[in-house]
DNA sequence: AGGTTCCTGTACCGATCGGTATTGTTCGTA
DNA sequence: TACGAACAATACCGATCGGTACAGGAACCT
């Protein structure tokens, strides 16, 4: 028997792609075993808790890469408007221009919601209302920024579910690059906030 | 042995409730005959290909529906605006203001996409395309037109599931009413076209 | 009434499910 | 070199999966 001092960190981005792919209820125990080429002993050594404990594990660690990569830097970033502008690019970039699939939106529409209810629903809240904070900095006034940062939230999820079903990944780009547009958009009442020229970091 | 004489339209919703609450591998045979209340003997005398041909008529039926009911007034409308606006609440009736999931768009998401991609693809082509043709006719330039039919038909689907991850219907409201005015706003350049003063049919 | 067709319920099939127990193997440590 | 902890692979558990076989009752025909 191969030892492979596998760290229980080195599974779980294995294991967040077997659940991205094939959802909660179409992840087996053993589709599990042969993506992360680790056997049903191992995984049960790693997540006792069985494969809720494995998704709860992907679901952790999805939300902190967003909190790192996407949540704080909208929240601390000195200039807004470049930050809204690198979130589209790091969104991209994580969706795989759309042929993959949200995790955390996948599972809030699945059957698993309600065992996961409260961590999805903190993702979601976080991202909006980071996005929206953003956006107030950048000008936009309190009220329609968080109206904004609602519907670009929900159509970026909405761009992950259009692209897939009509096999276009451009789809996805082209909605995206929509929501940027009126992200970036200079807001009418703010005298001066550069608006990000489409090609700037 | 009572015998109801069911119809198999007659399943047909409460299959598609099933579908929907539990996606296509969470609904299990014996979750199918609870809700049903047919027996597995009936359920397979209706649907002699099992699974697979009760979820597809589940989509042939909601395919046909939205057809009937979203798709064609959107093209033959007189009053292309109208139609727009009344696409509107048709959906956030139909959704159920986000509490109900929309089936096509989940299982786009899921496992199952391959299986029925064909379906799935077609049923979002015909919807942005048919909106398109329909904000093209109340005044959009074609190529507006067409992104803006798929900024909207995807934000509708962002929005089901941000509303169902954040388990407050209110958003996808919000959420709709805004897509609803952008779509309904008097395009620059045509003259006259009548634009919904947000509370007509 | 007798036969036929159409449904319905149930028992049952092999396969696979999530999960556990057990046994091996490879380490760090001393 | 010996030991115990950590990791890996396998066999196996009861339950449930999707699907089949079949017997039986209701409605219809003649």
């Amino acid at each position: 028997m191969a030892r492979t001092v596998a760290e229980r960190s080195d599974v779980l981005p294995l294991l967040a792609e077997v659940f991205r792919e094939h959802g909660y209820e179409g992840a087996s125990l053993s589709l599990i075993s042969k993506a992360t080429g680790l056997g049903k002993g191992s995984l049960y050594h790693f997540f006792p808790g069985g494969k809720e404990e494995m998704a709860g594990a992907v679901l952790a660690e999805i939300d902190g890469w967003f909190e790192a990569n996407v949540f704080r830097p909208l929240r601390e970033a000195e200039d807004p408007a470049a930050a809204v502008a690198a979130m589209f690019a790091t969104v991209a970039d994580y969706f795989r221009s759309g042929r993959r699939v949200c995790l955390v939106g996948a599972l809030s529409l699945s059957d698993a919601r309600d065992r996961f209810a409260g961590r999805l629903q903190d993702y979601f809240v976080r991202w909006v209302e980071a996005l929206a904070e953003a956006l107030g900095r950048a000008g936009h006034p309190s009220a329609s920024a968080g109206m904004l940062a609602e519907e670009t939230v929900g159509g970026i999820q909405g761009a992950v579910v259009l692209a897939r079903a009509l096999d276009r990944p451009e789809v996805f780009e082209r909605i995206l690059a929509g929501l940027r547009a009126r992200c970036l958009a200079r807001p009418a009442n703010v005298p001066a906030q550069r608006a990000q020229p489409a090609g700037a970091a």
